[in-house]
Parts: C-alpha cells; structure tokens; sequence
DNA sequence: ATATAATTTTAGTCTTGTCTAAAAATATAT
DNA sequence: ATATATTTTTAGACAAGACTAAAATTATAT
C-alpha cells in the first residue's frame, strides 16, 4: 500500500530524475514539492523501508523498480484524467492540472483501464507529454524546442514544457496549440528573441517563451 | 475547507438523520462508520466549532444548515461519479460504491457541474437514489418496500436499500434490476416470504430480500 | 589544507485522526 | 428509589506527515 503523500513524492523523484542525473537531491525534491529538506528526509526513509527508492544517506535518492513502476502508473493517471476533462468534460489545458493532482490518487485498475478505452487509448495528454502505459514505459518521441529551431523552418508545436496556467493562457491568447504551425522568420542574435508566424500573424517572443514550447520540423 | 474524514461524517449523519430521529447519536455514527464512538466524540467537536453540526454533550448531533449543504454534496458527487461509472465506464452497479467513496472527494466545482451535463442531468444513480442538485435538494419519489406489495399486485423496481455487493449480485442472478416488472403471486404468513415472478420465471424470496427492495405499483 | 558555505540529517514539536481504558452521564429494571 | 446496564465523554497514547532549530556531513574557495 502507497499512501497519497508517498505517491506524491514518487512522482517528483520520477520527473526529477528523467531530467537530469539518475540521484536526486534531497532539496531538488524540497522545492518540486514546496516542502522542507526535513520532510523529504523523513518521507525518503518511509520509502526506502517500503524498497521504494535507493537511498544513500547524503547521497540522493532513485527509483527502484517497484518505486518506478509506481511513479509511472500515478503519471499515467494523471494523464488520463487530463485527458478526460479537456476531451469530455470541457476543461482548457490550463485548468486540467489541479483537479488531475487530486484524481490521479483514486485507486481502482478496472477505473483507469476503462477510462483509457473509453477515451481510445490516447499516447498524449492535453499539453502533448506521453501518457506511460501499465507497465510504465511511455513513447519516447522526438521532440525539440523552440529555441533551437533555425530561421526559415516552419514547425508543429507538439507540447509544452511549463504547464502553468498563465503560460498557457499565453499561447492561446496567440493562438498556439498542439498541432498549431509555426514559422521562424527571424531571430535576433542580442536576446534571442524570436519573429514568429502564426495563422499568419507575426508574434515577437522572448527567449523565455521559445525556450518552453516543444516542436517538430514540418514536413 | 472541509477534509475528507470531515465530509464523511458530514455523510454518514446525513444518511442516519433522514431516517429516523433529527437527533442522531454518537454510537449510530460509529457503527455505521466502523469507527469507535471516541473518535466520533473527538470530530463531533470539530464539526460544531466549525458550525457544520448541532451538538449537545450526551443528546446527539444533528446537522446545520451549512453541513447540511455539505453533505448533500458529497452525495451529489458520489451518485453522479456512480452514474458515469455505470453509464460510460462498463462498471456493474455492485462494483461502483468502492469506487465513488473516493471520487465523492474530489474538489471541483467545474468538474462536477460537466459531470452532471455530460451524463444529462440525471435524477438518480444506478441504485435509483436520487442525486441532490446543487443546492442540495432531492426529488422524493413514492418508493414502497417490495415486502409491503399486496398478493396479486404487479410492480415495478425503482431502487434498493442496501446496495451491498452481494445484495446486488442476488438480484442480478435472479434478473432483478432498476425497471423489472415484478409480480406477486403468494406471500407466507409464517416467515413473510414471497414467490414472485420475474420475466416469466417464479422466484420464492425471504423477507429480508423483499425488504431491500424499492417498487411502485404498476400502472 | 583549512575555513566557509551549502546541503542533508537529526531531534524535538505540532496537527489530524485514530485508538484503549477509565470516568461521567443517561437509561432501564427491579 | 436504587442498582445495573448502556451510552457518551474524557484522558492519554500513537502513527502519519509536516515544521523549526540545531548538528553533521559534504562541497567550495582561498
Ligand atoms: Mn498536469
Ligand atoms: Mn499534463
Ligand atoms: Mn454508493
Ligand atoms: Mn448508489
């Protein structure tokens, strides 16, 4: 059995730990969570007891199998439920993630399983991040950043990197989503500020907002 | 802010207060919670400082207005998570209340209103309780006991009294669900007894089956 | 190499919700 | 009316999860 809160930490050592190195740091985890270092430590031992994670006093903490295989099967959750309240419930991308940080902790196989056939098996959830499948793997796709795309490519914004609300209310104020095409028209070399073409209206963005949405190369 | 264990005695109030006294007692909260009647006393505490519950040390609780409304919510959620267990999701109607006694918790109002449109606004769960609108009122119906029937009469069932699995599971062996024409072909005077036929099939039922069984008279 | 800084852990406290055992209040029976 | 039984409350303890402050460890800078 893992509670509500050990879930929450699984959840934030797995996203931690597939963006960058494989040991995450107590304080990384502290400010994912917005909690104290002290909290961590107490919860860190809760889970190693429970061989949930490898921990090495000082030394950061990963994922075991197990832990992993749970981690992922929260995130699968989660996904699924986004997907169902923008698909079925009329809910905007910027207001899936609060309600899906509630219902990604019901327990039930036979729920989440029937939800995912009822919305015919989606491989992405409403910002375009993978939806892991029972066993936890998840579609690697290839996908770049705005930021690095060349002047002169047209693009697909297949996701987005920062899921706050007030991002993307900003994208669709601009009216970028999944599947949108974009076009670098010029990219100024001082701030790496970027002219670009959307519906054919042409959008000055910072670096900031380029350095957060994830595209593919247009055929 | 109400918590989760404060919503379900919020719940668990408001179901024994409608059926009998406005008073309701410590130990009736325990059992039916299968919690002890100490820790009943402790949340009773909580409730009234937060104005949820009337409360008179050693005379039972009732509930105020405000958790009245509460509660009246948290059975608006759980009916409507039912109905879209059942109605979408390929759920049984025994399998549904483990389910819902999570779901019900779900802090949404958005969520729950799109529920309640995607399913089309439905008056009564799978068990056919009725759901409290928004404001927490119910539609009463004229519900008889099965037990209460006259030999002879040909009724329809509306809804049961127990929803227990195995409760749901006999009726469902038996062909016995929401809307089945049952008719009463004898009654015993020894043990109350009753055979019934159902879809041209006789059935010989105890009374503590005809007593868990909701009809009306057929037209 | 040593002092300083940053990170991590420990020790001790708090809140929520639960429990057991004992005390207090209420209900029932003679 | 008084003894007995039942119900309810209180007192004290415990587990989960969080926090602060202090101690221990590791990292960094001279
Ligand atoms: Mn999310
Ligand atoms: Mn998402
Ligand atoms: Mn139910
Ligand atoms: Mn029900």
């Amino acid at each position: 059995m893992v509670t509500l809160s050990e879930e929450n930490y699984l959840k934030a050592i797995y996203h931690l730990g597939k963006q960058g190195s494989l040991e995450v740091s107590t304080n990384a985890i502290a400010e994912q969570m917005e909690t104290k270092a002290s909290s961590v430590t107490d919860m860190i031992k809760k889970l190693a007891d429970k061989n949930l994670v490898n921990y090495i006093k000082y030394q950061g903490v990963s994922l075991t199998k197990d832990g992993r295989l749970a981690a992922a099967s929260v995130v699968r959750k989660h996904r699924l439920w986004e997907v169902l309240l923008v698909e079925k419930l009329n809910f905007s991308w910027d207001e899936v993630h609060e309600v899906a940080e509630q219902l990604e902790h019901i327990k039930s196989e036979k729920l989440i399983n029937e939800l995912d056939a009822f919305l015919n098996y989606p491989e992405e959830d409403p910002h375009g991040d993978p939806i892991p499948d029972k066993d936890g793997n998840i579609k690697k796709v290839e996908k770049l950043l705005l930021s690095q795309a060349d002047v002169n490519n047209t693009c697909i914004c297949v996701g987005v990197k920062n899921s706050s609300a007030d991002f993307l209310k900003y994208l669709d104020k601009h009216h970028i989503a999944l599947g949108t095409s974009i076009q670098i028209i010029s990219k100024e070399k001082f701030d790496e500020s970027m002219t670009i073409q959307v519906n054919n209206t042409l959008i000055n963005i910072s670096k900031t907002i380029s350095n957060n949405i994830f595209i593919k190369k247009a055929l």
